[in-house]
DNA sequence: CAGGCGTGGCC
DNA sequence: TGGCCAAGCCT
């Protein structure tokens, strides 16, 4: 049997063997790497790396993140989900340009109280870039702890986050803690995945509870479950000399501060006529005609159903007194930032 | 503190 | 296909 010296010894070596080539991991500056972790939360890697390039891209450095819009940020992110990341990104970045002089903070209780920045975050960023001993807990040390020590306490329960927690310190090497931590979540990245793992060809198989009792697809536990909202969005397009009209989404709610066409939300799927009704409070005239209704289509989101379909009115202008609308040019439509639904409309929708 | 917050890929 | 999962955080 493994002891804990030998499971990170293995878990090291198998890291500088296996690790994947990772622009965040040419570096260990505190910006790029508080970047990387922001964007690939509950994210793939596959699909936050663009992201990271345009990012750095754009921002080199804090400051010019601290100096941009709230919607230029948003507008990079477009696409990527969980938009209250950017936000928050956004505004640690200002905290750090204005009240740090541009310097990023550097002990883990700094760093913590950055917005967007919790355990796991501050522990990677602490860990990575100033070698402080902070071990991270993410998806995929779960999964490999839970599965390597036979635990199933749910981790989504406040115990399992203490116990989790605590395993993950008791392991974590204090020499170098910024190549453990990577090594714990690329080992359940690539080898301990959470459906079909490499038990055959794997460093920790003689040592490995679940594998040795028959519970690798029992493990981890997960109590959480989730209940689906469905929500009917009916979006009003308007084209009026090759302009269109968006408002922007606030309050707390989803997609907030991105662009949409007006929006008649319902409980259910009610009749045009319904819609219609209330176009007046939109600053819409009541009277357009409509030229065209879309198909009911379906946005997932993790705790909604967005039922969403589109309502193409005449050539007409809002009553701009009473209306947040947004007249804007069709060639400056792609500048703002916009959810899913309405960005695949943009792209395919009949100006007039 | 349990629930809310996006999107895409997988089987 | 629908449900699960992915380097979580905020309130």
């Amino acid at each position: 049997m493994a002891d804990f010296e030998q499971i990170k010894g293995r878990l090291h070596h198998w890291y500088q063997a296996n690790k994947r080539q990772l622009p965040w991991r040419e570096t260990t500056d505190p910006y790029f790497i508080w970047l990387s972790e922001v964007i690939l939360q509950q994210t793939r890697i596959d699909q936050g790396l663009a992201y990271f390039r345009r990012f750095t891209e754009h921002y080199p450095n804090v400051k010019l993140l601290a100096n941009a819009s709230e919607d230029e940020v948003l507008k990079l992110w477009q696409g990527l989900g969980y938009y209250s990341r950017a936000r928050n990104l956004h505004q640690a970045a200002k905290t750090i340009a204005q009240q740090m002089n541009g310097n990023f903070p550097d002990t883990y209780n700094n760093i913590i109280a950055l917005k967007g920045v919790g355990e796991y975050t501050a522990a990677a960023i602490a860990s990575i870039s100033f070698n402080l001993p902070h071990a991270v807990v993410d998806g995929n040390v779960f999964r490999v702890l839970a599965r390597l020590f036979g635990i199933d306490t749910p981790i989504d329960s406040t115990a399992g986050k203490k116990l989790f927690g605590e395993l993950a310190a008791e392991l974590l090497d204090h020499h170098h803690p910024g190549l453990h931590n990577q090594a714990m979540m690329e080992f359940g990245a690539l080898q301990c995945t959470p459906k079909n793992p490499n038990c055959t060809n794997c460093i920790l198989n003689d040592c490995c509870i679940a594998l040795q009792e028959s519970k690798i697809d029992k493990l981890p536990v997960k109590q959480g479950k989730i209940k689906i909202r469905h929500r009917y969005f009916n979006y009003i397009v308007l084209t009026d000399d090759r302009h269109s009209y968006l408002q922007k989404r606030t309050g707390n709610d989803i997609w907030k501060n991105l662009f949409e066409f007006p929006l008649v939300e319902a409980g259910e799927k009610t009749e045009i006529d319904q819609v219609l009704k209330q176009l007046d409070q939109l600053g819409i005239p009541t009277e357009s005609q409509i030229l065209s209704v879309s198909n009911w289509q379906k946005q997932v989101l993790s705790h909604q159903h967005i039922h969403y379909r589109f309502i193409q009115l005449e050539q007409t202008s809002p009553k701009t007194d009473r209306s947040n609308l947004i007249r804007v040019d069709q060639k400056d439509i792609f500048k703002f930032a916009v959810p899913k639904p309405i960005e695949q409309k943009l792209a395919q929708l009949e100006w007039i």
